[in-house]
DNA sequence: ACATAGTGTGCAAAAACCTGCAAAACCGGC
DNA sequence: GCCGGTTTTGCAGGTTTTTGCACACTATGT
């Protein structure tokens, strides 16, 4: 790899994820850790990127000084799209919902990706029309400004045509007992029928909302065939739900 | 290998890669590593690509990563938008297509306007979810990567169920003779639609498209009502289209 | 304070580069 | 065909760039 695709790259996924990691990117890149220090050192003096401690931020997010407990979610949650990212495989159909965690796995898919994906999260969206091999299907309906998602009966009956390979969402709750919950009513009512279509439903959320609970139900434990946090599966938090037969990641 | 004839490999090979290295062209051409140097100079300083430290880059690849923003008439634009944006009163059902002139009509958009928007061009419809009072319809479909909006027959259909006080169209070549033309078909199939559905029609486009000509035809000038440019409804290049009986702003 | 991880400096090897030069090929005119 | 001039190419050499490693130093967090 020449030097100045390398610098390219890692501008690249700064200007993606907001951050990056020396050693992440040793490893992808297959250089040194110095040779990375070297270029972080040399686009910071370009002015492409800030360079800090152990990596380097992206300018736009250096502007604001953020709190510290966002950085950290943020980075569960970029663990967790490269975890989701890696379930797809090229030529396959993919249904996903909306949210932050939709979209690190967004981010995270590899360029050469060659599969549909299927969505009503316009921010999802976005992200899907970047990538050069990625086909796109809309979801048309009412748009929600909360959510960023197509929500009504249109969108739900186009789900229903549907018969994907795979279906991701981000969830907001679950608990061994009532399965996953959430609090808007019709954002519920588009998960439930994404869950119906899909062959294999693959759920993804930071630990921090595994056994929490919310007023609305959007399914049975046994509806899911994989869920995706931050942590290692052999973590002691998530083994009632391997116990329950969840294929934990 | 005649010279001329290695360098038009070497610009090919970095068309197709959008990177090349002097050792690996040198192998494959079976010349010196000097001459492959050589080479890339010369077509460094024709512009043909660019030469880095141990090979080239194609010029496409260098725009992705350090984006030059060139702005194409953003102006003009903007005073076509800003016009645009004074049609439309609270209330009213507004249904858009995508392009340029069409994102500066949404960001003019007055923020205390209460209307529905409905589109399938996805840069608008981010523009659109700015707006707290904005109601926004999502046509779906599949994604086109080029023009960004959604194309095919379940859009078409979606339109035609609609029946908006408002049409914006963006357009690319419009005369007298020819009335509004375009070079994508997929893309005229969908305009031809919501012109059909709409009970008004607006045209925005730079003037430098007026008296101009595209390969498909869209549709005759006596569907539309309204035309837009950057010029004043007094320019005498628009002279002929106020005495074909369109309103002229 | 201590352990861990990240940093800067200097150094050395490899790769790529530049310069000048000469052989070979090519060209135009006689 | 022949001869001076130009272009092209490869090579020798010395220089610069790039990269990884060793080592001592500094930052960060528990």
């Amino acid at each position: 790899m020449l030097k100045r695709e390398r610098q390219a790259y890692i501008v690249h996924q700064v200007n993606l994820h907001n951050k990056v990691l020396s050693n992440t990117l040793s490893f992808e890149i297959d250089v040194s850790e110095d040779t990375i220090r070297r270029d972080l050192q040399e686009l910071n003096e370009k002015g492409k990127l800030i360079k800090v401690h152990g990596g380097a931020l992206s300018h736009a997010f250096n502007d604001i000084t953020y709190p510290s407990k966002k950085i950290y979610s943020q980075d569960s949650k970029r663990i967790i799209g490269e975890k989701a990212a890696r379930l797809i495989k090229d030529g396959m159909f993919v249904l996903t919902g909306g949210g932050t965690t939709i979209i690190e796995m967004a981010r995270s898919l590899p360029v050469n990706l060659s599969a549909t994906f299927i969505s009503g999260s316009i921010p999802a969206i976005v992200e899907y029309m970047h990538h050069p091999l990625i086909e796109v299907i809309v979801i048309g309906d009412k748009l929600s400004k909360n959510s960023k998602i197509t929500l009504g009966t249109h969108a739900i009956a186009k789900i229903n045509t549907l018969k994907p390979d795979l279906c991701f969402l981000g969830i907001n709750a679950i608990d061994l007992q009532h399965g996953i919950t959430d609090s808007d009513w019709d954002v519920v009512q588009i998960k439930q029928s994404m869950i119906e279509a899909s062959q294999k439903v693959v759920c993804l959320t930071i630990s921090e909302k595994i056994n929490t609970m919310q007023p609305v139900k959007v399914c049975n434990l046994n509806k899911i065939d994989i869920l995706i946090t931050e942590l290692p599966k052999e973590h002691p938090l998530l083994q009632p739900y391997v116990a329950a037969g969840i294929t934990v990641m």
